[in-house]
DNA sequence: AGTTCCATGTCGCGG
DNA sequence: CCGCGACGTGGAACT
């Protein structure tokens, strides 16, 4: 990883135009060829950056940065403070606990929790408009489409909504009803669930991991 | 703006728990408070961050990072490369040209290109659940709202099919119909729109802005 | 402060 | 490679 600190000016364009005016700014440019702009604040997004794959040109007073997509950025270099360059190697990895996959995946192994006689025809069962997360059968022989959302919200109830919707009208599973499962629902998505006749459930995620792995305090 | 390249391990307990197995980072600590750390690759996005507000307390061998909402993050620090302390000063900050609130002035002039017939009533005609980007009348006076997106999606949908429920319901413009316009606009987007009855219009923007202001190379 | 909506969103997965 | 949806979405504008 290259760290330059330098005043510079910058012009972007490509998916939009844009354009830094002159100040002191930080220049990083990754292994993987990306490169940004950073300036002393706005939380970690950088001011301006390209992702790879792209060409970084130096020339004497500026650098040229391009696509293949055709964006192009142009950071012109008044004066540079330091140009440092570090070796990393290569990141073991993020690892990452509690999102949707893995609540999916729970309740894919044991859809019996979001409903007696629940089995699962399968996970990600495709739609015109989307995927359903997951598709269930019902003992009694009514199929049953389930919306997981790590937080539900009325943005997921909507969704659900179209994918009944379709179901209802273009498959041979009808008639199919809806559950929207979730770690933690806000009143209003209840209330709109409710009102289109969709259960909802809300899920104790630590429950349905078991104790596989109890949350542990940082400090 | 600190930057520290160090050996480290890192825990994140918040929205969600995460873990970065030990390695050589760069630490990113802005003016603002906020920390990121950076591997040599990914894009600009960093490993692991936490966003100002923030509290960074420094210890021996690790630092901890505290926020107001619960977040906190755990940086085990093996080993320090390098520690570096630069003054950027304040960014004049960034001018963009290109976006959505372009486009939609841009066809507020000519809304005859979204269909035969419309002229502009209003930009922001404000309803209660939030302003509809263009009202428009046609020629035979019938009203047309139009949602503007620079990328069509199903979202964008469900946004205007909001609007229009609302028009036809407390206004006295009923009835309206929709318009939904973006550069490009995703099959399922089209594909609810179409259900719906709300025609869709991609629009070229390039051609929309005319000569007005060239698209100029930067080099 | 809470809500809504845009974004050069970015990222990852499945077809 | 494209399409689609999640994201610790982030960030700004408006109530």
């Amino acid at each position: 990883m290259r760290l330059v600190i330098a005043e510079c000016t910058v012009d972007y364009a490509g998916r939009l135009t844009a354009h830094l005016p002159r100040a002191r700014r930080l220049l990083m440019v990754k292994a993987d060829g990306c490169v940004a702009i950073h300036a002393d604040g706005g939380a970690y997004k950088p001011l301006n950056w390209m992702n790879a794959p792209n060409t970084l040109v130096e020339h004497e007073h500026h650098w040229t940065v391009t696509s293949p997509k055709g964006e192009e950025l142009l950071i012109t270099i008044h004066e540079v403070i330091s140009d440092t360059d570090v070796d990393l190697g290569i990141d073991p990895g993020l690892q990452k606990d509690g999102v949707e996959a893995h609540l999916q995946e729970l309740l894919a192994l044991e859809p019996h929790r979001l409903g007696d006689g629940l089995t699962l025809i399968r996970r990600e069962y495709p739609t015109e408009i989307g995927p359903v997360d997951l598709l269930c059968r019902h003992a009694d022989g009514s199929t049953v489409a389930i919306e997981i959302k790590r937080r539900g919200e009325i943005d997921g109830v909507e969704q659900l909504t179209r994918y009944l919707e379709f179901l209802n009208r273009v498959s041979d599973l009808a008639p199919v009803r809806g559950v929207f499962a979730a770690q933690e629902i806000k009143p209003q998505a209840k209330t709109l669930a409710s009102d289109r006749n969709i259960t909802w459930v809300e899920v104790d995620y630590d429950e349905l991991r078991g104790v596989e792995r109890p949350q542990q305090k940082l400090f």
